[in-house]
DNA sequence: GTCTATAGAACGATAGAC
DNA sequence: GTCTATCGTTCTATAGAC
């Protein structure tokens, strides 16, 4: 095997051998990401995430070192990812508002569903919060600053540009951003276990809906 | 704890070979809650508990089967230990209110502090909200009906008395105690991820006054 | 004498690592 | 593909209780 000092070639190179290969290292990651969302850590094996990447456990351990690292490695590479999806639901709902209550509510209720929803989106997140006893520090903050905290700071600038237009009455909009989660998310995120199991689509609504209500009351 | 059942006498019965020893299974259900809350469910090995426990191995698969079940039989038993200690917070700060903010503010602190503080109080619930997802659903929701959701009524009766004395201006209380728990204690439990990691105390106080503050905004 | 609980060794399977 | 460690589970023998 060893795999760096095979072939040289600077070809294409669909064959196995090729000196570098960052689509063997994408598909392992992917697989990771499912393996240990589905399984948590201690369950997902090294065996399950290469039959389900469709390489051998060898290439995992040259690419990663060792299972831990392989896991920090794509914690860290995803925290991103859902960020982006919530950033653009925020983008949609709340830049250009008709009826603040009408587009808030949608606002939550999609972001609410993309977090929890069956969807594996956040399956991972939800591995790195039961593990998040035994990730180093270094490697949670960063997930948590390129993953909740910033989705929190992209509302809290929402929030910010909805005052000056007048709709809000925030002086603090990060507590502001912080509040209107803890109101229409938190509650929701904590009965389902972070979307472990299903929350029927009647109480989620209702939920946001009196979540809403109450942001509105303290800021409307 | 095993209510119906318990040991006849009073007699010591210090030595081995009785007929059934209720001491011997409750030292393992502790050392259970001990481990599994420490090292999470998988990784938590029936060796480290009989240890912990003082007992053979054998001794534990003939009082509980098997290690899930062991599992799924601690979680039920101590569902409910927490929600006492939170009770009795309650009480002592809610019952005669001198000030309504600062007993308010006190009680939210101190039921943060238990639920999150560095005590394993609440270490088998985390192991449980990891695991949710391989917990059967009638387990669940026992936990979920004897702890989290035990305490929220309790503090809903709370305000009903509060509302009642003219202190607090509430219509559902179930709701108002939803978002009390929410606006004062859900953000800390999220950033230490249900207390796995320390919460500087600054930073709890500063989020439990600014939650009092927006809940009294809301019902006071 | 029989029953039951206990301790400690032993077994089979699995998983991480090379 | 192999090695090694570990874990869940079971087996055997011992000893007190009725």
């Amino acid at each position: 095997m060893t795999p760096g000092t095979s072939a040289t070639s600077g070809a294409p190179a669909p064959a196995t051998g090729s000196r570098r290969m960052p689509e063997k290292r994408q598909a392992i990651a992917r697989a990771a990401s499912t393996v240990f969302g589905r399984e948590g850590y201690t369950r997902a094996s090294v065996d399950a995430i290469a039959a389900e990447a469709g390489v051998s456990k060898r290439t995992i351990y040259n690419h990663f070192g060792d299972k831990e690292k392989l896991f920090l490695s794509v914690a860290l590479e995803t925290a991103g990812e859902l960020t982006e999806i919530i950033a653009g639901l925020a983008d949609r709902h709340l830049h250009k508002i008709v009826d603040l209550e009408a587009d808030l509510n949608t606002f939550a209720l999609d972001r609410a569903r993309a977090v929890l929803g069956a969807g594996d989106h956040y399956a991972l997140g939800r591995t790195i919060r039961a593990e998040a006893g035994n990730i180093p520090t270094e490697v949670l903050n960063a997930w948590l600053d390129a993953g909740p905290l910033a989705s929190q700071r992209d509302l809290a600038a929402h929030f910010g540009r909805l005052a000056d237009q007048g709709l809000l009455h925030v002086e603090d909009t990060e507590l502001a951003a912080t509040q209107f989660t803890l109101l229409t998310f938190s509650g929701a995120a904590d009965a389902t276990f972070y979307g472990a199991i299903h929350l029927p689509e009647a109480e989620l609504t209702a939920g946001v809906t009196a979540g809403i209500r109450a942001f509105l009351r303290l800021y409307g």
